[in-house]
DNA sequence: ACAAAAGTGTTCCGGTTACACCCATGA
DNA sequence: TCATGGGTGTAACCGGAACACTTTTGT
């Protein structure tokens, strides 16, 4: 055998998506512990010797927020052979899995949770919600990983507009649909006819209940039915 | 350390697309040897250790091609477990890499190569074209990751349609291009407004050449301006 | 002359865009 | 009554789809 061949270990790193009060895009992050300094890091595992990528990412999902079934997407693996050379992310690796790590692989994944699903992890005691663009210095490579995941996530809406919905609570206006995917796609579109269009889509139904206590008329509620999307499968944009 | 997390080798294997004459699509296959038998596989290679995934994928392409710098795009992460269980393939592996190898994880590559361009392999002794509804069982999942390229393919030309000239000779007529297209794209398109439409891009350039011996009005030879593509950025499809 | 494909022109249609206008509600 | 956003209507516009027509070349 060449000793030069690589022989490592392998991981997943799962950047979560919500989409705030305030429209805008969160990512979740953990607390990882290093001596008696805490630092947050994107959720992670190393993948079992009998795991599938997509299971270990599933897995990390739902240590994370309790939530099984949460819908994924594997998008980039990161290899860089420096990714993992600070000496602080090897002292942390050395001590969660209690042996020498000198480079590790990772596979990235996408996933969309509702802001307000309650957060019930089995594995961290810190989780929490950061707006895409207050997160701060992270370990390892997970700044570049958060970056290029935010053009994946805009191409996945892309591909199948239908996963937006699991951002938005199970009732939303149309307003809300509206600065989510305002937010995501960054051309400007005109709400009116955003809202025209919309509504038109047989799969946005609407629901027998307006908004209260707004400081205007009160918009009605919409759900949306994937049943009916599966058979029509109609993009947003052509 | 928990001896249940995974400790692999990881390797990468390039799915490199032509397009043949008769307007099919094409895809590179190379032998393997395994004992006095030879079976054709997927070029590919284990990772060295101090080596991106990215330049490992290029590594393998200039063994299997000559060519340096030819495009590509990693799309998947293939980990099942079970992928490499084949007794045949572990046998394989063992005498290409005169290691003991029981699980393998591979990162799949997509690459494009002008079918008429001369295959210079520095490592294997057969390089061949095979039409892609022509491709045998081949070992490890790799009929799999072929399938699943296939899909990313045709995503890849919605979001840059330039690549698609990298499977077209320099010079070509628009139908050339048409049948191309078509082959990807599947879905029917009026060849006369395809020609109209193609001919008013400002970086597909008109040649003063035209077809010879042809049986019927000669068509004009293009070739594509990659510099004023740039500047514009026009996709096919909106 | 005919076949076959190049290349151009024209019409039609549907969806997007840009608005104007009215409605509902709280302050 | 005003501000704010919900919701509807309409007319202009633009790009794609369909297809007719002319051109060019080999047989």
């Amino acid at each position: 055998m060449s000793p030069n061949f690589i022989h490592t270990y392998v991981s997943v790193d799962c950047v979560v998506f919500g989409f705030d009060h305030e429209n805008r895009l969160n990512i979740l992050l953990v607390e990882r512990h290093l001596d008696e300094a805490k630092q947050i890091k994107l959720p992670g595992s190393l993948i079992y010797s009998d795991e599938d990528v997509d299971d270990s990412a599933e897995r990390v999902l739902y240590e994370l927020t309790g939530i099984k079934k949460m819908v994924l997407k594997q998008f980039k693996c990161f290899a860089d052979p420096s990714r993992a050379i600070n000496k602080d992310d090897i002292k942390w690796m050395d001590e969660e899995y209690k042996h020498h790590i000198d480079r590790i692989i990772t596979v990235a994944y996408l996933s969309l949770c509702k802001i307000d699903h309650k957060i019930n992890s089995t594995k961290y005691n810190t989780v929490n919600w950061f707006p895409i663009h207050e997160v701060p210095n992270l370990p390892f490579d997970h700044n570049k990983i958060i970056k290029e995941s935010l053009v994946e996530i805009r191409r996945w809406i892309e591909i199948d507009f239908s996963i937006i919905f699991e951002l938005l609570p199970k009732k939303f206006t149309i307003r809300q649909l509206y600065q989510l995917y305002s937010a995501l796609s960054e051309k400007y579109i005109d709400i009116k006819n955003f809202h025209k269009k919309i509504s038109s889509f047989n799969y946005i139904v609407p629901l027998n209940e307006i908004e209260t206590n707004v400081s205007h008329r009160a918009a009605r509620y919409y759900k949306f039915d994937a049943k009916v999307y599966k058979k029509n499968n109609t993009k947003l944009i052509k």
